[in-house]
RNA sequence: GGAUCUUUAGCUCAGUUGGCUAGAGCGCACGAUUCACAUUCGUGAGGUCACUGGUUCGAAUCCAGUAAGAUCCACCA
């Protein structure tokens, strides 16, 4: 192959990810379990742990859905993070995921049913979930043809499918502990529930939004006859239509104007029941009257009330969110009709007092928007308290580190505050909760419910009792909090030396939902923390920085980008800029710079390339440096190793990055190279840019491979290379190359300074008494592009360069020189400033005595250097 | 109501335990050009580091407060 003058992406990645998986060089290369002479795992750690492991999961994109920008983050990371330790020869591991998304999905193939004309009604659950099954078959592949777009290095052979068997089975074995240690309890409490989709949620699914609502004031007559001056309450509420379900009304007992009345009843309108009046602190006297209704059945705080008072509850409202166990002419109605009716109702009595606007906060289903209604439902609960505690304790043991750090005391917060987990959804498509209930109500002796794993089964028999299986499905979230657990195939039986894994990397918005419940889950199931660090990202928001959403059309398609840019900038360009746990705003200029960057290290490469193929030299494993800028650029390289290792040990993606960028484009080829197309030192040009190419391979995987394979001398896959040992150099020869960088750049910029109007790039460069620069003149002339470099022989003449330790002139004809007189004394003065500064600082006298000591060595070495500079200065203002 | 985060150049962001003249990319201005690259090269302009106090020899950095913005949790009869 030969280098095209320009790089084009689009020509090569998907060739080169095909040429990585037909190698198979993203499987690990340590087994999970050694294995004994019969094929068998054996828990043999010896074997194993002498080779080292990295080990990360992808958090599972939806299987039918598409990637979003937020995607394109969470693989540039992970991959760059993988493709690193892979390059450092650990064992590396990236398993891909996909999510049956059970919510998500459903709702998405609900809509299809619909405009089919049919509804979840008419089929049986075994029916929904095997159609959905198909749906997804059908649309399912787009993804993980993205995620290799994208260049993520996972095995694909080990791929895990959320409703995959070994998922179940590991879901049913932790379930099976669980009921069997306690932890999971069947209860009637007042869960979210979305009416439109009939399915309840988990609290931390809700989704709280402010909205405007009337506040009506509604009157209920004493019951009883009173002596005082108070013969009704009036209570506050906003959902009048669940007025039915009341059954009690609370006043706060310290409140003077209500206490003779705890006790007594009231008759509750539209109905001929009368309810108790209560002491409860739940009512608040500054709000409103200071009486509230009590509707356990429906609302979280009355639920509380009802249960601290042995209240009644009584459901007004059904699954489907109409009334029930209401008057007749409100049965039936929908809670909005109910609410009107009710309203007008009240008023024909005389009983509706008032009304107000006010802003309230109301849940509403995060997928279709509805408001949730507290519904009364049996669900299944984990008793989370143990479980939280033991999180705590690992966690405040350090045994996870959080990028970034403040999230580890915000997990501790939440876990502190954490409520029992609703884990049963009304959804067919999911997991099957394994419980059973007894159908037969005269076996008095057997338990109600059983657990048993053969949910493909609608009912079992068991000591000849008949069990039916709970229809509903397990929460996602608590599937995947098995997330690592499953992927890494850990058992109990064997070692496996990619659990804990190394890091879990997802998004911070997920930190309690996924992250949280991984924790106590792992720990739970394998006594062991399931990571051993978290890395955190936060959202990629518009490049307004705001959220990105489909309504607001601000949405930005990753593979797009890719498309138009190739996948290597993409990747550069959303790592640029960004840092653990921010919120920040995508700018397609990052890409663009990404995109140069590819181009630029093509062009170099085809330089190099172009060199080593007019060389005679044998091609050779070892290199010498033979003078200055090759000594320099290799002491550049190694500081640039050194910086990314760093970066990387601690997240620094971007910084990673940036180092990456400026030594390849700033250092490599504006200064090393333009100076190799005077010494051609072959063997050393190959290895710098083989490391540089493995340096910046993690994050620009495509472009660094398309390179490789075009190198005449270059063999296998960059991908597979050991990260490069650190170049040998000598010191003080790269240092003379920084000095000349130095009166080279002085020189162009004095240059630039004295104008077009003066044709400056004719001048010649003159010299005294300046060894490097006389060792050193065709270098100089080469990089600095003027006519000639002569020794000054003579009376100082032309324009002094404003470099202290060296004497070299412009060689400029006296008008030019006087032209430059106002640009001369500007640079005096602030150089002066500059030195009157450092001048100040030496004179406070703490600051002699207590400032480190080389930093006051510094600054009288800086104090020294610019006198000199400043002398030098004046003189050849005065020459002038 | 509780908590966390952010505020640095026109834009998007770096700036690790306080320490040289606060940096990068893009944008802007001026200049260059056969001979790796116009996805290029060179030079430059542009910042009261949100504000007010404090600690310190020294603060963009640490502390307290104020303002603006964002996010999360809880709650609002």
């Amino acid at each position: 192959m030969t280098f095209a003058k320009s790089y084009e992406p689009g020509d090569y990645e998907s060739d080169i990810y095909a040429a990585w998986e037909a190698a198979g060089i993203f499987e690990p290369t340590v087994p999970t379990v050694p294995t004994d002479d019969d094929g068998n795992g054996i828990d043999d750690r010896e074997k194993i742990t002498n080779s080292s492991t990295f080990s990360i999961v992808m958090p599972p994109p939806n299987a039918n859905g598409n990637l979003h920008i937020g995607h394109g983050l969470t693989i540039a990371l992970e991959d760059s993070l993988t493709r690193y330790y892979r390059l450092r020869g650990e064992s590396t591991w990236y398993i891909p995921g996909a999510d049956h998304a059970g919510f998500e999905t459903w709702v998405v193939y609900e809509k299809e049913l619909e405009k089919q004309g049919h509804t979840r009604f008419e089929y049986s659950r075994d029916d929904l979930y095997a159609r959905v099954w198909d749906f997804v078959a059908k649309q399912r592949g787009n993804m993980e043809l993205q995620l290799r777009a994208l260049g993520a290095s996972c095995a694909w052979d080990d791929l895990t499918f959320t409703l995959d068997e070994n998922v179940i089975d590991r879901v049913y074995t932790t379930f099976e502990k669980m009921w069997n240690d306690g932890l999971i309890y069947r209860d009637e409490k007042l869960v979210n529930y979305c009416p439109k989709h009939r399915t309840a949620f988990a609290d931390i699914e809700v989704e709280h939004k402010d909205e405007k609502g009337t506040l009506w004031d509604i009157e209920y007559k004493l019951a009883e006859d009173s002596d005082g001056p108070v013969h009704s309450l009036i209570v506050s509420t906003t959902r009048p239509e669940t007025l039915f379900g009341d059954t009690a009304v609370a006043v706060n007992p310290e409140d003077k104007r209500y206490k003779s009345l705890i006790g007594k009843h009231v008759k509750l309108p539209l109905t001929d029941r009368t309810i108790p009046i209560i002491a409860d602190e739940h009512a608040d006297p500054e709000y409103g009257t200071g009486a509230v209704k009590i509707t356990p059945a429906h609302d979280f705080d009355d639920f509380e009330v009802g249960e601290r008072h042995q209240l009644e509850r009584i459901k007004v409202i059904s699954e489907n969110g109409t009334m029930i166990n209401v008057p007749n002419e409100y049965e039936g109605l929908t809670t909005t009709e109910c609410r009107k009716k009710v309203l007008k109702d009240l008023k024909e009595a005389g009983l509706l007092r008032g009304e107000k606007k006010i802003e309230h906060s109301v849940g509403h289903c995060y997928k279709c928007g509805t408001v949730l209604e507290p519904m009364l439902k049996e669900q299944w609960f984990v008793d989370v308290a143990k479980l939280a505690k033991t999180a705590i304790v690992h966690l405040e043991n350090d045994e996870i580190r959080f990028f970034p750090a403040n999230k580890k005391s915000i997990l501790i917060n939440y876990y502190k505050g954490l409520k029992d987990w609703n884990i049963s959804r009304q959804i067919p498509w999911g997991i099957a909760i394994p419980m059973f209930r007894k159908a037969d109500d005269s076996a008095t002796d057997e338990p109600d419910w059983i657990f048993d794993r053969r949910t493909n089964l609608r009912e079992i028999e068991k000591a000849g009792v008949t069990y039916v299986r709970d229809e509903d499905t397990f929460d996602t979230w608590f599937s995947s909090s098995h997330w690592p657990i499953v992927c890494t195939d850990w058992t109990e039986e064997n070692y496996n030396p990619y659990y804990p894994l190394n890091v879990m990397e997802t998004g911070a918005d997920i930190l309690f939902a996924w992250v949280a419940r991984m924790i106590m889950m792992g720990l739970y199931v394998t006594g062991e923390v399931p990571f051993k660090e978290v890395y955190l990202h936060g959202l990629v928001l518009d490049e307004h920085g705001k959220k990105m959403s489909k309504s607001k059309g601000n949405v930005i398609n990753p593979m797009d980008l890719v498309t138009k840019y190739g996948s290597d900038a993409f990747r550069l360009g959303i790592l640029r800029g960004r840092s653990a746990g921010m919120n920040q705003a995508f700018s397609e200029n990052s890409v663009i710079a990404g995109r140069n960057l590819c181009n630029k290290l093509w062009n170099i490469s085809r330089l190099v390339q172009s060199i080593v193929d007019k060389s005679e030299d044998s091609i050779s494993d070892s290199y010498t440096t033979e003078n200055m800028g090759e000594d320099w650029i290799c002491r550049e390289i190694n500081d640039c190793l050194e910086q990314v290792a760093a970066d990387m040990e601690n997240y620094r993606f971007a910084e990673a990055v940036e180092t990456i960028y400026s030594t390849i484009w700033d250092k490599y080829a504006d200064w090393f190279l333009e100076s190799q197309k005077l010494f051609r030192n072959t063997s050393l040009l190959k290895h710098t840019l083989e490391a540089l190419l493995i340096a910046l391979h993690p994050f620009a995987p495509f472009v660094t491979e398309v390179i490789w394979q075009n190198l005449s001398w270059a063999d296998g896959f960059i991908a597979t290379k050991k990260w490069p040992k650190s170049f040998e150099f000598d010191p003080i020869s790269a240092e003379n190359f920084e000095n000349i960088r130095i009166i080279v750049s002085e020189a162009r910029s004095t240059l630039a300074a004295l104008g077009s109007a003066n044709n400056a790039k004719k001048y010649d460069l003159l010299y005294d008494n300046d060894s490097l620069v006389e060792d050193n003149l065709l270098l100089i002339k080469a990089l600095l592009k003027v006519p000639a470099i002569n020794p000054l022989n003579g009376a100082p003449r032309g324009l002094r360069l404003a470099l202290a330790n060296h004497e070299v002139y412009l060689d400029v004809p006296e008008k030019a020189v006087n032209d430059y007189r106002d640009a001369l004394t500007e640079k005096i003065l602030s150089v002066g400033r500059e030195l009157d500064a450092l001048n100040l600082r030496m004179s406070n006298p703490n600051y002699v005595e207590k400032a480190p000591e080389h930093l006051v060595k510094e600054t009288k070495d800086a104090i020294t250097e610019k006198t000199a500079l400043i002398a030098r200065l004046k003189q050849q203002l005065e020459l002038i």
